[in-house]
DNA sequence: TCAGTATTTCAAGTATTATTGAAGCATTGA
DNA sequence: TCAATGCTTCAATAATACTTGAAATACTGA
């Protein structure tokens, strides 16, 4: 595992930005939970309770870091967790606590599935 | 492992919200990789470049969010990584994509130690 | 082509966050 | 007690981000 670049380093950064707020995290759970499938935009606004247009700017703002992915299904617009994307930041956190440095040990990530 | 519960999500929000920044992640990486030691803010200034002031605001937000921990060694201020609230977040992370969800698969984490 | 539904975009207003420099407080050693 | 150093707090400005409602676009089925 090589260590994360300045360029890398902001872009991590940026995607925890995206992440930073209650509705876009809750918005990424709803994604992860229904992945693969994903969810269409009505789908999600009924759960949220936000307003369409705020939704709309969540979602694009995720989609701009890049944390999920959209594919229009006839009027629909549906939308998925990019895992790719989360695994790399997953990789990059799991690294920065529990590879790189010691601080904290992989158990208590991993065997927290209790 | 329980669901976050609605408080927990906006605490995680609150917390990634706080890593969403090129230098409050270097700083969290820093005091990573010094842990557990720590660093006294002169030394992470050297390494950030940053204004005092500036990151004395960062420290600050960071410790609102109980992300490090300060403590007094006489004329200097000891910062510290929370390992404790830095383990609920990667917890949470990883259950939301490896556990609850089977959106990434956890070797994917984990082995990415190569 | 039209009406209807799904979603986005526009444009503005409000709120939050980041940055700065100066001034202040805390500690130490003399 | 004083001067020096380390760091924070104050107060203001600049920059981003969030929210909103109305208008626009995209697609479908009739």
């Amino acid at each position: 595992m090589k260590p994360a670049s300045p360029e890398q380093i902001i872009r991590y950064a940026d995607m925890f930005a995206a992440m930073g707020t209650e509705s876009r995290l809750r918005i990424m759970q709803l994604l992860l939970s229904s992945h693969p499938e994903g969810m269409v935009v009505g789908e999600i606004q009924a759960e949220l309770g936000v307003s369409g247009s705020n939704l709309s700017h969540h979602l694009d703002k995720l989609r701009n870091e890049d944390l999920v992915q959209v594919q229009r299904e006839g009027t629909y617009l549906r939308y998925r967790a990019n895992t790719d994307a989360l695994q790399q930041l997953l990789a990059f956190l799991y690294s920065e606590c529990c590879t790189r440095s010691r601080a904290i040990s992989p158990r208590k990530i991993v065997n927290a599935t209790a």
